[in-house]
Order: structure tokens, then sequence, then C-alpha cells
DNA sequence: TTAACATTGTTATTAAAATAACAGTAATTT
DNA sequence: AAATTACTGTTATTTTAATAACAATGTTAA
């Protein structure tokens, strides 16, 4: 239908309607570009042109219809169906993780987490029922779990991560330290916060 | 001195460096670009393209020197004296973040966590002593700490950053899912998990 | 009624990043 | 000795993202 957007787009469009949601519970029906622009502070030209990806048109006087948008851009971004989420590895990030979802409704709902710390097994994070991992393959099937979010140490990060395309998840995003592989079929978003952190370091020892 | 690099190329020297260190360990002395390449699942051109830019130079027959590779990237990265790091905010994410720096040796120390739980401050995190947040600016400049990682929930986000510039930091991680504003001179690296997995969702939707 | 203004939507330009192309060269093979 | 191979280092090209420029238009002011 649509086509493809650019990555970075994406990423704005979610942010966009994060801020919109907000600012609708202000009572507020209307908005110009430059008052979008200001909430994520960037420029008014990128809103406008985003927007303008996306095939939606606000009104010269009045701006955009802030609940039109923001259902505009959930038909973007979301799925009719909602998509399921695992988190594999309980550790402090897992619990983060799960710990931000929990209140948002979003179409994107965290149904599994997985660690191998029987301690941890048949317990409940944020309102997620945690599993051994020796099952993750099986429930990630049969649940049609479609992203996993892995928050495993480093030396896991790997095998978990075949066995999750051998599941047929279809979405990762990898916390941990150490880069993945995944054939093109899948999509691979790193988190890397050493890198990230060294890279800050970088730039605040060159100003 | 060196010119200033494009921001992914800092970004994969820093995992060149670990990765480089990991392969040390294994015994070998040399390496090649594809080797390299192969370690993070990109491109040997690219490998090639990032340490010209560092201005080193490897052998034609053996490739690059591990060591002096590893040298050459932390005099880039690294400064001398080291750089101090604060984590605002001992939520899960915060403690995820302590552990992942507690036992990794580099020339970036945490020195300082700050949070307004009393039952948090005075204890010890990782190794990382936990202070109240109201004595935050304080010994932000006392310490001369540069760069503060922002984990703290969403709300307070803006106000612990006004503070953290005022108080002289130059770099900020901020892993709250509010926008931040800085002046420039101080760098900002955001990191905001929902936007990726919204995004992660996006493109397995597209597929 | 006409001019000035504030806003959107879109095209054009620039900047940043990734990829491709290829020249140069030591070692090895024929 | 010449050709081939397997690399590096660098320039050229392409792709992606951001920014700038500007036409179009309803609204307000003169």
């Amino acid at each position: 239908m649509t086509r493809r957007l650019p990555d970075k787009t994406v990423e704005r469009l979610s942010q966009y309607r994060r801020a919109l949601l907000n600012y609708l519970s202000g009572g507020k029906h209307h908005i110009f570009s430059h008052e979008i622009a200001n909430l994520l502070h960037i420029t008014a030209v990128q809103v406008r042109r985003d927007i303008m990806l996306i095939g939606y048109t606000g009104t010269l006087r009045q701006g955009y219809d802030v609940k039109e948008l923001i259902d505009i851009i959930g038909k973007i971004i979301d799925t009719k169906e909602g998509q399921k989420v695992a988190v594999i590895g309980i550790g402090n990030l897992g619990r983060a993780i799960m710990g931000y979802f929990s209140g948002k409704r979003t179409r994107l709902t965290i149904v599994a987490a997985f660690d191998s710390n029987p301690e941890k097994v048949d317990k409940i994070y944020a309102g997620v029922p945690c599993y051994h991992s020796e099952k993750m393959m099986e429930i990630i099937r049969n649940e049609g779990i479609s992203i996993a979010v892995i928050s495993v140490p480093g030396e896991y990060a790997e095998t978990v991560a075949q066995d999750l395309i051998m599941a047929g998840i279809k979405g990762i995003v990898n916390f941990s330290p150490k880069p993945l592989n995944v054939p093109q079929h899948v999509y691979l978003q790193e988190f890397d916060m050493l890198t990230m952190l060294e890279k800050v370091a970088y730039f605040v020892k060159k100003s």
C-alpha cells in the first residue's frame, strides 16, 4: 500500500504520536508544524516533510487536527491485530524494558519473558509471565510472537538469536554488546550502550 | 589534532576495539579487514575505510597488527586522564547500565549515581556510591564529571538535564522517552526504546 | 480592494553515510 | 620472469537523510 517510509521518518512518527497524545490530553485539538517541532526539538520543515510522506494534510490556518494525525500514524505503524513481543533475559535491563511497557497502551504487547534462572521462571514481571528458556522456541511458534528483545549477556546473544530466527521471529532488538548476524528477512535493531557511551565520550573530548 | 571523525565511524571504532580485544585473547596477533568485518557483520570495505580515516595502515600480507590497532583506537577515543560519568536514576535501567560497566576496564568510569529515593541513597551499586539527587550539581562540579546518563522517568528528564547542563556536563545519554533540548556545546545521544521497538514493528509488518 | 502575513506542501540542494570501483603491491605460482 | 592471487588504501558513485527554497493560499490589516 504505502511506499516504504525512511527509517528515520518512522522513528519520528512514533515520537510524534507520543507527543501528540500528551498534547491532546491538554485539551488542544489543533497543532502547527512548528509546535510539533518544538515538542521534539527538531525543525518544522522536517515535521512537515514527514507528514507529507505519510500523505496527511493539514489546513492552512489551523495546522493539523491532532486526533486525525494520531489516527493516521496509528494506521501506518500499527497492525490491526497487534503484534506480540517476547523479552529474552530478565536481568535489570529486561525488567526495565517490561516496566517501560506496562501501562502504555499500544498495539505491541509483551506476552512472554524467558530466562534460564529457575528462580525467575514461573514468576510474573510487570504483568508478563516468565518461562524457562527451553520453552522459548515452542512458545514463540505457538503464540505467533513476531518480535523479540534480546537482553541476555553478550555470550548468549548469538545462540539466542539463532533460536529466535528458527522459531520464526521477524524482528529483533538487540541490547547485548555482541553484534548479531541475521538473514535478510529479519529486521535487526542494534542497541549498544557501551558503544554509545564511548561515542559521547569521544565527542565530549573533541569539543 | 585529528579531524573530527564521522559519527558512525566512531561508533564502529568502539566496536572494533571490543572485538579486537576479544580476538587478541585468542592468541592471534594479526587480522585482515574481512575478518574484522565478519566479527561485526559488516563489509570489509567499510572496515578499511574507517581504518584509513584514523590514519592507521596495515601490511599487505598480514593485515593489521591487532595490538597496534587497539592502541590507535584508544588514542582516538580515550583521553589520557579518563572521563568521569554519572548515572542519574537508579531504577532497573540505571542498575543495568552500571552492571554493564563494572568489570570492563575502560577510560570511562562511573564515579557517582544519583537517586531521590532515600532507600537507595548512600548504598553502593556495582561499586558506585549512590547520592541524593539534591547533591547532584555540587558533586558533578567538584568531581569534574563530564558525562551523564539519564535513566529517570520521562517526567523528570527535562529538569534533570537542565541541572546537569548548569553543573557543566558536556555529554548526555538520554534513556528517557522524553526528547531533550540541549545547547550546542553539549553532545546529546538519545536512546529511546519504545520508539525503536515501534520502528522494528513497522518494518516487520512491511516485510 | 489590495497588500502583508503566516502557514502548508513540495521541489531543489546539501550533507552524511555506505557502497562500489579500482590502482598499487608483496607473495606465490607457473 | 611473467602471470596470478590476495590483500590494502583511496577515489568515485550512490543512497539516505536533512535542510533550504519557494509557490500556493486563506486570513487579516490597511
